[in-house]
DNA sequence: CGATATGTTGAACATTCTCAAGGGATGTGG
DNA sequence: CCACATCCCTTGAGAATGTTCAACATATCG
């Protein structure tokens, strides 16, 4: 696995493709320098679990490429995701020992990583990086609370249709074609990883995204593929503006 | 209202009841002028909404006394609760223009607030500040992720304990009462608002807390007082360890 | 005292879950 | 190359949990 990414191994942070997004956003080119000497690359594939929830993290680190969900699990197996990691987010709790999640690779990955005390160290002298992550974290509380909405109040159809329509958001976001009407992308989720996220079953999102399919909602091609010819039909269907904001 | 604060709008830093929870909390004296110099205070109404979704923030701070909550609402009048502000909680978010949420005192509450540019650029100077509402952010972020199990995975039942076993602890935390076994608190929510927090009707909490009840896992003294005889007992119906990590 | 806000309880109903069966894909070993 | 296992997905039928609608209780406040 490392070997087919040594390329990746000696990637410069000037070339990094989550430059500009990453808890590295705002420094400058000697802040740079110092998050490019103490950084590492590691890979994994999919499936394989990065970190346990109550483990000790020796690292923190961001997303380069592929995606990972935040799972948390009680005692009888019941799990909910808490977050999807995508490229540029980040990973790891300055300040904390041990992990409150299970963070679980749904692709192949790769991240850049930092071992936290000289990150920390670093932190507290850069403070582009203390504010760029700050800036993050506020976005994440963001949207776990736009997703408590999701959980509590609405119904499994508009759950589904949440979940497509922040997919196909993030896709368009992605590959910066503004969402001119239509999208089209491909589902980074099994039926159980969806529904983890939305607080459903499995045989219940099945149903929904058949339904959404047999309303002419959404198209599939293949099991993964998903075509949404009316971004706003979706949207109506999520329960949620045409722009975008709460409904 | 403000005239029987009088005294409270006079208070020095050094005396706050918040002093050593708030974003101020790492402050040393010299920065602690800093913020003296631009707080000033403001005292609301139960009942009364500080702040509107979307509506322009033209201030940040800390709530001193009280307790308000953060909701969302969708076009038909669904609402959820999405963080629940307790003293030495911040509310604001440097760095944005418009709230997200809609704000509001569920009982009389006095904040201490800060000119959101003037808190701006001082943050930008003091790091302590910045690191401190890092931090904050973080235990936000963490507290709203825990919530989502709840919302997405529990049953109403333990949903309820939940809320109420959060309700207990933080009580205890406040009145430095350890957990010894049993605990007793005011419930400040009414049943609605706990049905929004939960993300249920209002008749499935009453119904719900009528049950606990009825088994002898809460005790209730008039409409708003609790007692829990068996705080583990109640983790338990929470779903949770006895020891109050997850189960 | 009536008006309003809050809380309780019941009965019918709806949505989602559970359990169960079966249908492609894909991959492996014979 | 085929048989078989595995994984993921779909669909059905019945059960369960929570909702809705409605009536009524209790408390506060003018």
């Amino acid at each position: 696995m490392l070997k087919t990414l040594s390329h990746d191994l000696s990637l410069q942070c000037g070339d990094c493709p989550i430059r500009h997004r990453a808890v590295c956003a705002r420094c400058d080119t000697d802040e740079l320098q110092l998050l490019e000497d103490i950084k590492y690359y590691r890979s994994y594939e999919a499936g394989q679990t990065l970190v346990w929830s109550g483990d000790r993290m020796e690292f923190v680190g961001s997303v380069v490429t592929g995606i990972a969900t935040l799972t948390q699990t009680m005692e009888d197996g019941r799990t909910q995701m808490v977050g999807l990691l995508l490229p540029s987010d980040f990973v790891g709790r300055p300040g904390r020992e041990t992990a409150a999640y299970n963070v679980v690779a749904t692709t192949d990955m790769v991240m850049c990583c930092f071992r936290k005390k000289p990150f920390e160290t670093l932190m507290t002298r850069t403070p582009h990086i203390a504010h760029r992550l700050l800036e993050m974290t506020l976005d994440e509380l963001d949207a776990a609370r736009e997703w408590m909405l999701v959980l509590g109040r609405k119904t499994a159809r508009e759950k589904i249709a949440s979940l497509l329509s922040i997919l196909g958001r993030r896709d368009a976001a992605l590959r910066l074609t503004g969402t001119g009407d239509g999208a089209s992308f491909e589902l980074p989720l099994t039926r159980e990883a969806m529904a983890d996220y939305l607080g459903l079953t499995l045989e219940t999102v099945s149903r929904q995204v058949s339904a959404l399919k047999r309303d002419g909602v959404i198209v599939l091609s293949g099991k993964r593929g998903v075509t949404v010819p009316d971004f706003n039909r979706l949207l109506g269907e999520a329960g949620e503006d045409s722009d975008g904001r709460l409904a």
